[in-house]
DNA sequence: AGCTGATCGTCAGTGATACTGACCATAAAC
DNA sequence: GTTTATGGTCAGTATCACTGACGATCAGCT
């Protein structure tokens, strides 16, 4: 879908501007983690992993709003990189424990700053007050509070 | 996807933000819409093609930010419901002129109605001047101006 | 007029994404 | 211990939007 159509008539449809500030972003997002070789999906699951206490995979899936069948294919992706390992649960064997590697862990650093730097770019185009105003009502409509 | 994740240490990261306000609020948009057999995406065609000058189908799908093959799905259910019609331009025979059927406007005038309460329920959440700040954050961001 | 290149709508094929339903292994309940 | 529930996996399906190709038509140039 292109992100860049004509303003329109439809500037005041939130389905439109949601859909469409979230294609935007992505685009940016992923142009600015290509060189890594990552994108803002597979940072966000490293970035679940790498909480404190370990994580099973569908606790991982619960945290990134994912269905557990679509962690699997996750998991797999980062297993192949050498970017995560499964581990079984020594006290329920029915669980992978998902953990980084080293390797995970390093791309994640990196990755993070970019991510960071990428949105500070992306809302630069608003007035700080703005940004932030936007960010915590984007927290409440996209939690339910 | 799933758009009633846990809070977590997610509610940070702007494409996550965006990508879940938008699940959200398409879920509410096409709960309330079914109803009225439409959707939130096929009012979205509805409402443009209302425009006062007659428009071809790639000028339709330009300002809907949408391809002109994605177009042609569009239209054909449009047409398949009597909401719209393909006209042969007379001036330029490659070109179809898209127009509701007296049945699209008064759906089109019927679930516009209920878009923009739903739209207010959805950012009743909001502190009044917040909700206006983010649509008009959304607009630049959106459309990058 | 006649030819060349571009444009519009269409369609088939592809890739990404996320789901459902079923399965097996394991655990928990009783 | 048998039943029931849970975690991970996989196959199949649905949706969505794209690419690449095609025929029909138009516009520019000669």
């Amino acid at each position: 879908m292109t992100s860049d159509a004509l303003p329109g008539p439809f500037s005041d449809r939130l389905g439109y501007l949601l859909k469409h500030a979230h294609l935007r972003y992505t685009e940016v997002s992923t142009r600015a983690l290509a060189p890594l070789g990552t994108d803002g999906r597979e940072l966000a699951v490293l970035a679940v992993l790498a909480s404190d206490t370990p994580l099973s995979q569908q606790e991982a899936a619960g945290r990134l709003g994912v269905d557990r069948t679509t962690m699997v294919a996750l998991v797999d992706a980062l297993e192949a990189k050498s970017l995560a390992e499964r581990l079984r649960s020594p006290t329920d064997r029915r669980k992978n424990i998902v953990r980084l590697t080293e390797q995970g862990r390093q791309l994640l650093d990196r990755a993070e700053r970019t991510r960071l730097r990428t949105e500070r770019d992306f809302l630069a185009a608003l007035p700080a007050p703005d940004a932030r105003i936007l960010l915590s009502a984007l927290r409440v409509l996209a939690t339910g509070d």
